[in-house]
DNA sequence: GGCTTTTTTTGATCTGTGTCAATTAGTCAC
DNA sequence: GTGACTAATTGACACAGATCAAAAAAAGCC
């Protein structure tokens, strides 16, 4: 009944944070293909767990044909496009329990490439060898459905945020909404790890690099945060939350 | 075999523009409620048919309980929510073809307010009711799995889009994604009604009501639409893209 | 028809944010 | 450690787009 995704990792040296499988996105199918048949197990090949992504590795490419959906187990990654200019655009970053890949489900294909921030390890759910599982596939697609809707909700509450805020606010709401995924994961919601860069939060959120960090220095002192290294720590989350006017 | 709502609607006065059923985003399901089991045909209260909507009328309320998704059969809507400050928000419209309120499947309730721009129709499925038909539940699963999929892709790209565009950028694209739905339909892809006000189309591309009413009439000056009334004609498509710089 | 109300357009400022440029801090290789 | 390279900060300036204000046009209404 135990999964090995919710065993202890090898904790040589500093251990890195990590979801646990009861707080992560993934959760729900694993659980339909675990517990439901307990003898029998899950089939190899279907569900692939911690594997380790190093910094910078690809997880996926843009257009490849989609063939699983991918849970963040530990560490952070960026998702990108390209324009027709041909220039890079940060659309999404995913942290621990986000789901990876789940918009390929209709289309069969990946619509970013994806990038490891740091080291990184996913859990993968072949979607092609699901089949191939004894589990009735009425209790698995019931699972799909529930994880595709939970992720249009969450994109469609980010998007329609985003574009009528000013620079402030967008930033406020960012920083937020890292807290609150964190915390939503049973990680900590003051102390952020901020892997990625300031270019690519600025590219994410339709600002110049400048602006990112002017305003990250102004909140700085204003005492709303404190930035150390690639560290945010949130001081004072209601102002932010007054800020991004969104609660 | 064949659908109520594929047969001619009452053609009293000017008949409005509707979509035919194999270019309407609902089609997948109604195909397999209509066509796997020809005898015994669908239950009644699973799908309703071409219902009219008023303008201004409600079609649902943002947080009400999921019960329905519906297809824009003829006319158009706007989608609705509110910040805190209570100050209305229009996050997306429904054209012909558009299917409504798939992004509740999974949270339960719908995530905006919906109200008809003009005289409208839409074609409803009870979702609670499907479990009645005697269709297999993995087809229709299926089916649904394949709309959301399709709703998200579509959403991510507008979305990623419009966040780091400028004004000009915005408006050219919206205005190319009115004509390519209305064709991907099978409608004008020239002749667009603007049902919506300037106001709506400020608030949905975060912009000013004047910053949209001057592009327009830029627009206009340099032949690249013609705007009567309610109406857009599309003079050189090609110039909005290369605008729009999205292709 | 004319009257009121709402929507759209146009003009005149003002401000937030992008751009360009220079400096400082951080990272990595050796 | 030192040096080379990249990322982040800070300042000066310009411009897109918001805001305020008023006129013009359209839509409702009796």
């Amino acid at each position: 009944m135990s999964r090995t995704c919710c065993l202890p990792g090898p904790a040589k040296g500093e251990p890195p944070q990590e979801v646990a499988c009861r707080e992560c996105g993934l959760d729900p199918i694993c659980q339909v293909l675990d517990y439901a048949e307990p003898e029998s197990g899950v089939p190899d090949g279907v569900l692939a767990r911690r594997t380790p992504i190093r910094r910078g590795e690809m997880l996926m490419a843009h257009n490849q044909p989609f063939h699983a959906i991918y849970a963040v187990k530990s560490g952070s990654f960026k998702a990108l496009t390209w324009d027709l200019s041909n220039s890079e655009r940060v659309v999404g970053f995913f942290l621990p329990g986000d789901l990876i890949g789940s918009d390929g489900l209709a289309t069969k294909r990946y619509s970013y490439t994806v990038r490891a921030l740091e080291e990184s390890s996913v859990c993968s759910l072949e979607i092609d060898a699901l089949t191939r599982v004894g589990r009735s596939r009425e209790a698995i697609q019931e699972a799909l459905i529930t994880l595709l809707g939970q992720e249009m909700a969450m994109s469609h509450m980010v998007t329609t945020s985003l574009i009528q805020q000013n620079a402030e606010q967008r930033l406020a709401a960012f920083i937020l909404s890292l807290a609150r995924r964190s915390s939503l994961r049973g990680l900590s919601s003051q102390e952020l790890g901020l892997s990625m860069s300031r270019s690519d939060i600025a590219s994410y959120l339709g600002l110049a690099r400048e602006t990112v960090s002017r305003i990250l220095t102004r909140f700085q002192k204003s005492r709303l945060i404190q930035l150390r290294k690639h560290t945010l720590k949130v001081l004072d989350s209601s102002a932010l939350e007054r800020l991004s006017a969104l609660g």
